[in-house]
DNA sequence: CGCCAGGGCCTCA
DNA sequence: TGAGGCCATGGC
């Protein structure tokens, strides 16, 4: 077995599943013990709170999501109608609420010539090259998408997982290269890319933090310390 | 109070 | 292609 299968073990026990994509607002989580999506409102509150999240707290998403749920907002004709400064008045708790609201905006545009339907039928490398063509979706908010609302297999690459890898002496640094190790050390499968990165981000937030705390990480052994 | 959070775009070498 | 500035709130 390879280091990045050991290590993917080893998390899994130590946290336990996690049962991503935490849906907050659609009702599917409380239901079904399970954040898989089911239907193309679960897939949109997914591709909302990929743009949400970027470089924010989850904590922050969820108000943002709550009252875009209220507002009848997890519609891709209903982000179509409302101004965008009415948008981003209701997402403001997430940060960057200007950008954000522009993008959301940008997102129901391309959602409403792509429907999901189709989307759902591309290859992960066509979806992918479609997602990042558009304004306001990079790497990781494109290959969420592709992961957690299209249950596609790709491997997504966050601060978190470079910064652990590269504390663990892994010398891949871009994005593509990254991501490369773990799709070719482990089986290509949705659900263990699923699994994996959200234990990697139970292991940032909880210990390998900006400033480290080692002394109960499950992986320690594994690691160099720094 | 300062630091940081599940990025991405733009500009300028 | 890589570094640096910018976008911003809320938790700790």
């Amino acid at each position: 077995m390879n280091q990045i299968q050991r290590i993917y073990n080893k998390l899994h026990s130590s946290f336990g599943p996690q049962g991503w994509w935490p849906l907050t607002v659609s009702g599917y989580k409380t239901r079904h013990h399970s954040g898989e999506p089911k239907n193309d409102r679960h897939r949109l509150e997914i591709i909302i709170g990929a743009i949400l999240t970027q470089n924010t707290s989850w904590k922050n998403v969820e108000k943002a999501l709550e009252n875009l749920s209220k507002n009848k907002l997890i519609s891709i004709e209903r982000i179509k109608k409302i101004s965008q400064d009415k948008l981003a008045k209701l997402i403001r708790s997430a940060g960057y609420y200007n950008q954000k609201a522009e993008r959301l905006k940008i997102m129901a545009d391309f959602l409403l010539k792509n429907p999901m339907k189709k989307l759902d039928k591309l290859s992960i490398g066509e979806l992918r090259e479609r997602l990042l063509a558009v304004k306001g979706i990079g790497p990781e908010t494109a290959d969420s998408i592709i992961l957690y609302a299209f249950q596609k297999p790709i491997f997504v690459i966050d601060a978190y997982t470079k910064r652990i890898f590269e504390r663990l002496g892994f010398k891949e640094k871009d994005y593509d290269e990254l991501q490369r190790l773990f799709m070719d050390n482990l089986e290509k499968d949705y659900k263990t890319f699923n699994e994996y990165h959200a234990l990697l981000v139970e292991l940032g937030k909880n210990h390998c933090r900006k400033k480290p705390s080692c002394e109960k990480c499950p992986i320690a052994g594994y690691c160099n310390g720094k």
